[in-house]
DNA sequence: CGGAAATCCTAACGCTGTTCGGGCCTGGTG
DNA sequence: CACCAGGCCCGAACAGCGTTAGGATTTCCG
């Protein structure tokens, strides 16, 4: 429609469906995702139907079938979707391994995790909350995940000074002032406050406890 | 049944009906919580249906109705039950403020508050995530709830050393710690291992900041 | 142009929490 | 003791959910 007819001269024989029908289910898919965001944004990530989705877009809900297998792909593609914007605000891995450099990374990848995950609270609920009652992530999105967090938190595994046990230290503190946040003072600031206090902390334990 | 047919002298005129019926009533609240949790415990606290649970104790649904107004009624029992096991868990508060107590006290509660959340992850969902849709406490049951709280990690607010941005640490740091081991390694050790050594971690921040 | 595939619909299934109405049975009272 | 109000329990049903079946309609490709 938008370009009109093209000839068959660009696709290559191989993958020769791949236009115009494709093209617009993946436009379709995506349209039914944002509406779904937008649903989830309002009414929590388990306020969601199909019914109201599908109205969203203009169809009834068994049209949704037509692009999703079911209702847990559409959380799936939705997970998928978050973490893949996690990565895009993950800081740059670091080049060296200093001690300064390692001081800077874990304040700068603290604080944008901490962001990242109060922005959007159903989203945050959605990746790092197990609370749908059926949901896992598929392995193709789970494999997303993995390589998000090895970007954010996992990035100071780089660092030989940091130790495996030190790492679940720092996602279990991170996760654990996101979700206090969240959980008690949503909007504020009471718990973010302290996340560079943490970092130091964490900073020391971990340097501490490696070249004493 | 029990001790035979009491006469009417022992109950005030003012609350005559407090006998007989009424216990045959609490008592079978009691048994209804008691299935409800037995189900949660195997089939996971969204599992619970009230088709199921009435069939366990030899009702069907609609009967529950006349002990319960509503499922989310249900929820708040046992949510009331279960800071009220938390309660009968707690340490006994410290009588000093000096820093041997201190550092005993904080040891002895962050470890029984760990094995508790990890001992039941149903119980642990309900009373720490929000994982139900509409579901909020009662204020009679968020009551027991603070109450449960002064007494476990709270309980550290006594000491002078302690502020309040500490105290807002402490509770972060260990329930990141008890929903990573629940997410990452239930029925593991992998993060209890570590309460000892971010306890003194915790100790040596919150002391080393408020007397330099 | 013909046929296949994709899309969208209505209807319906089984499930959920919940309400209604009516039987039954029992405890307190005249 | 007889009575009857009230608590208890149930079958039926309602609205909503995710999901499926089957039939139209549209759209694209050979």
């Amino acid at each position: 429609m938008t370009t009109g007819s093209s000839p068959s001269g660009t696709d290559s024989p191989t993958a020769p469906s791949e236009s115009r029908r494709a093209r617009r289910h993946d436009a379709t898919r995506a349209e039914i995702l944002d509406a779904a965001w937008q649903i989830v944004r309002r009414d929590g990530l388990t306020g969601l139907s199909l019914r109201d989705l599908a109205a969203q877009v203009g169809m009834r809900a068994p049209s949704l079938y037509s692009y999703f297998g079911s209702k847990h792909e559409i959380y799936d593609a939705m997970f998928r979707q978050g973490y893949q914007q996690m990565l895009l605000g993950s800081p740059e891995l670091p080049e060296d391994t200093t001690e300064e450099t390692l001081v800077a990374f874990a304040h700068e990848a603290a604080l944008r995790f901490f962001d990242f995950c109060v922005a959007e609270p159903a989203r945050h609920q959605l990746l790092f909350l197990r609370t749908i009652p059926g949901f896992e992530p598929s392995p193709e999105s789970y494999r997303v995940a993995v390589e998000a967090y090895d970007r954010t938190v996992g990035g100071l595994r780089r660092f030989p000074q940091v130790s495996d046990a030190d790492l679940d230290l720092w996602t279990a503190a991170l996760t654990g002032m996101v979700s206090q946040q969240l959980a008690n003072d949503p909007g504020g600031t009471r718990w973010r406050d302290q996340v560079p206090r943490v970092v130091e902390m964490l900073l020391a334990e971990t340097l501490g406890t490696s070249q004493p």
